[in-house]
DNA sequence: CGAGCGATTGATTTCTTTCAATATCGGTGG
DNA sequence: CCACCGATATTGAAAGAAATCAATCGCTCG
């Protein structure tokens, strides 16, 4: 089992942070709860000090003990396929939950690691089913989230028999929307991912990813220098690569 | 909104089912509870009047009320993108969910439609909702039914790098696995989905899946006939198609 | 028995990968 | 501060996988 960071929370100073002043609160687990129902749910939450880039959350394998809520940072996860192959299935930003396929598991069935300096908020599985028990407006907010998650997975899915360029763009567009609900720039953001693990996450080769963004560029569809992008036509990035019928 | 075949349960002949007499209960939601606590789910479940080949359980945009439990029969799930062209995203064999994409919303975000004469269980997903607040063990195995559910998603994600040969073994794997789960044969069934379906939630064409099993067949990887399936060799199944290296 | 849909097979085209060669970025140490 | 290094990204050329276009076959159902 891999060493977690979260055990070594003690030696820390307590990071001033909760739910009541968390501006992702009302992305996040507390929906519709009241006060005293928030501070339930806080009492459960363990804040930790802040992981490095590249440090794992969670090991595949690891006992189950918490759910994530990702404050700030990025992270992405990942399964090993027979042949220790990493396969990306998925990319985390700041309120969004990360272990939510453990429920019922006695071990994690996924890997996630940090792609920045990240900070998240730890909450205990069976604390969090004990509490969604009791208050109907978590085990509604609950439900939902994981629900959420299907249908999200569903959505990328349904690109499956997309060009290249429809997946890369999809993506894009996605990642801007992920942005935009947090308050941030739809049109102007950073990924905190690389060519390759764009390429991994969508089924494509670094290089096809890298040929796609020049095209994109080329077409004056976005800029992008390094992780930086911006997207000038959505709606026109959402054409590229269709069968010309 | 579409009509449902619910709304005639009335005038159909009650089918004499329950959870307590199910096969399938052990694989669906009663699983570790006790007596009384099945039959609190048991007064919540409407059985119906069998669905035939081709007749929606649940189409996008209707007003979410029901979580379905399979009892026979197979169904595909699919979404239909922005021009309109269906995309499947799930098939379900007896014993599964569906409608695991709709907790917490108001309209399903997704198509079901019945592939062969079916019979559903049909779960009032309000009132499952309050049952799982007061039966922690059902809490806790509809939390475990959603969470697998993303991790199936998550796993049938990972194959999006490789081969259209592996992707359709992987399949024909994950299908003998599911029978098997419920006492069928591993090694030989029907499949009640057709090519083309199976080429659009692959994400390839009609063709290549026809291709496939062909080369299939004549590697003595498999038997078929029409929608009959026999795996004859599981394991080097999923070692077609691999990269040579 | 014929019509029509689904499945199969073939020939060609297209897209993506693979292999290979630079180019660029970010960090480090002189 | 700048030069250098390894890692990441870009670009090009060739090969390969799957799609497309097209024809035929075989069922099943009126």
């Amino acid at each position: 089992m891999a060493e977690n960071p979260l055990d070594k929370m003690g030696s820390s100073p307590p990071l001033h942070i909760s739910c009541h002043g968390c501006s992702l609160a009302r992305l996040c687990l507390p929906v519709s709860l009241n006060e005293s129902e928030i501070n339930r749910l806080e009492d459960a939450i363990k804040r930790n000090r802040p992981l490095r880039k590249h440090e794992h959350l969670i090991r595949a394998g690891d006992p189950v003990q918490h759910v994530y809520a990702l404050r700030s940072g990025a992270f992405k996860s990942y399964l090993l396929n027979p042949d220790g192959v990493e396969q990306i299935i998925g990319f985390h930003l700041p309120s969004e939950l990360i272990g939510l396929d453990a429920f019922g598991r006695d071990c994690y069935p996924s890997y996630s690691v940090a792609l920045d300096t990240s900070l998240v908020c730890a909450i205990p599985l069976h604390q969090l089913e004990e509490l969604a028990g009791s208050i109907p407006g978590l085990r509604k907010q609950l439900l939902y989230i994981l629900s959420r998650e299907i249908h999200e997975e569903q959505e990328h899915h349904s690109h499956v028999r997309e060009s290249a360029e429809q997946r890369l763009a999809a993506f894009l567009v996605n990642l801007s929307a992920r942005y935009s609900k947090r308050g941030l720039s739809a049109s102007s953001f950073v990924m905190p991912m690389n060519r390759s693990e764009i390429g991994n996450y969508l089924g494509m080769t670094t290089e096809t990813v890298s040929r796609l963004f020049s095209r994109f560029r080329d077409l004056n569809l976005i800029t992008c220098r390094g992780h930086e992008v911006r997207l000038l036509d959505i709606q026109a990035l959402l054409q590229q690569g269709k069968p010309k019928a």
